[in-house]
DNA sequence: TTGCAAATCCAAAACGTTTCCGATAGACTG
DNA sequence: CAGTCTATCGGAAACGTTTTGGATTTGCAA
């Protein structure tokens, strides 16, 4: 059993009282007792509750992370690893924790999202990787939970979201295509019931209209961010069109998948066709050729989330919607 | 402010004990009163606080998902992910919950991992992806609180281990580039840090004594587990060796990278060049030509160290040291 | 010496549960 | 009818903290 307050304060000689303040830095403390009480707590190894705490200081320091489909997703850690590690960092220096809920934790308890937040008494939530269509999510959104959302544009009284300017980086893209000279260009959707998606469909469009470039529905094809998505667009695409000479795909992995599709077909990229992907990923780098791409400041969505849950729950700042600035990266698939 | 069971005692007009024992299923109470006391508590939407529980019971029905230098991994999460699915998935089957705890999280309140558990009163921890050098693990594993470690063959009273059989993985792989006719095999380790990478070595030693062939120190190189380093592995083997026919690595990004490396001086694999990764993650199957690999069963890893850590716990299993077999996966590198 | 403010300290309540132990009532046994 | 057993319930302690409000002591000026 772990040493307690009580056996500190008698080892001290004072006041569990005492012992409280004396360790939490209070003022109205000696120095004396308040070494005393220090170098015992040290010798006694003590530590000091957090649950205990937790219970008469109504507050958890605790923040649940909320990820629907864990376990079916097998693609989404390249987005949202780094993301958690952001969040994480930022909240370890609030001083708060980071716990992981998931439908399986819901679904196996038969509660749902918010009933555990309550139980655990959470003190805010993080919601990434939901689906626009799970109905749990509006739930602990419309519920009084501090919470933030990761890409998907949810705002409350308790609740605000952070983003990318999916539009405006898909904008970036096609921007950037049409500045080589491409005039057909191609575009490989996520899954469609993303915000995300959306938004990058939308930017699509405005940037070939900026461009002076007709849109043409047929020159979209909707995946799911997989490999053998963005495979599977790109052949669908070359089918349809063979004059097109470009294609924006709205992750790097479909990307990816739509590199490995044209060395099948020995089309040359950049040459034959040109490729930008979106994301950024570790990949994306890496891959023959490289990938030009529109970076996500990942791990910058993460810490600005952690500050906005916190912030809210500390009523110091309102929940508000955080698009962040994308950035075109230039390598050698354009 | 949350409904408490008082105020649940007082509307269904039973006593608190009455409460608590209806609620969770004890036999002492009539039918009648359980079922006015379900009713009640349904009204209120009340839900029992688990601080105050995991007070009274002593137990916090979380177990902490330690991670070692969370932030400054950027190939980790390619195995880590599926291996936490599986370890959540089974931990909420159980009834526990994952809280994410990293080097970050202690260094920033200055206290160690284990210090972090006791205040927090974790019922259990899982160690993944910490280097054997870290010097604070030793500490936790020393500590009474039940622990699993993955892919560290650490064993005492209160912690157990769950790997792959790293030896024989790579066994499998260099017997397999033996059958293919290789005399020549070249090595790309990780970081050598890391038990797995010693295993390997291992097994990539006994596998070319097994077939036959002599064991060169100089075809080994080692690296650290990235895209990078595998491609910079393969060059600087190739460099000595120009008549390697095959390399084996220790990962599947490096044997990626070792490819990209492969394509950019136009060496035909697996023609001129075999190659097998390790891990089978998921851009394995997609890579081009596809990878033939090393499977590590992640999400078993996982979901063994979920039920290891929670038997350790409960003292119904004694800690031990799993070993999962891994399985060799051929496509088209060799 | 007295009075008063400041500096220290402590007892006890509170947080929301679980559980031990005892109480009550009815049913059954002899 | 007395006694015992069972079913059902409640009082109160306990878990380990924080915090309120007051108590005691000290220091210093009047």
């Amino acid at each position: 059993m772990p040493v307690t307050i009580r056996e500190v304060a008698k080892a001290a000689g004072v006041s569990i009282t005492t012992v409280s303040r004396a360790l939490n830095g209070y003022s109205d403390v000696g120095e004396k007792t308040r070494r005393k009480v220090a170098l015992v707590a040290q010798e006694l190894n003590y530590r000091p509750s957090a649950v205990a705490r937790s219970l008469v200081m109504n507050q958890t320091k605790t923040i649940g992370l909320l990820v629907s489909e864990l376990t079916r997703d097998r693609v989404g850690h390249f987005f949202m690893f780094q993301v958690m590690y952001g969040m994480h960092d930022r909240l370890a220096e609030l001083g708060y924790d980071l716990i992981l809920v998931s439908t399986t934790t819901s679904r196996q308890r038969l509660v749902s999202y918010l009933d555990f937040c309550m139980e655990r008494r959470l003190d805010g939530v993080i919601v990434m990787g939901i689906r626009l269509d799970d109905p749990y999510i509006q739930e602990v959104v419309d519920s009084p939970l501090p919470s933030v959302v990761i890409d998907l544009p949810l705002l409350s009284d308790h609740c605000g979201y952070v983003t990318t300017d999916n539009v405006h980086g898909a904008k970036l893209a096609v921007r950037h295509l049409a500045g080589r000279g491409h005039r057909k260009i191609g575009f490989v959707n996520g899954y469609s019931q993303a915000a995300v998606s959306r938004d990058r469909k939308r930017g699509y469009e405005e940037g070939l209209l900026q461009a002076g470039l007709g849109y043409d529905e047929t020159l979209i094809h909707e995946a799911d961010f997989t490999l053998q998505g963005g495979s599977d667009g790109l052949k669908h695409l070359l089918q349809s069109h063979p004059d097109m000479t470009a294609v924006f795909f709205a992750s790097d992995l479909m990307a990816i998948g739509g590199l490995q599709y044209a060395r099948e077909l020995s089309i040359r990229v950049p040459e034959e066709l040109a490729i930008v992907g979106y994301d950024d990923i570790e990949l994306a780098e890496f891959s023959t050729p490289s990938l030009t791409t529109i970076r996500q400041k990942r791990q910058e969505m993460g810490m600005r989330a952690a500050e906005m849950v916190v912030g809210i729950m500390k009523n110091r700042a309102a929940p508000q919607g955080i698009l962040l600035a994308p950035e075109l990266v230039v390598r050698d698939t354009t």
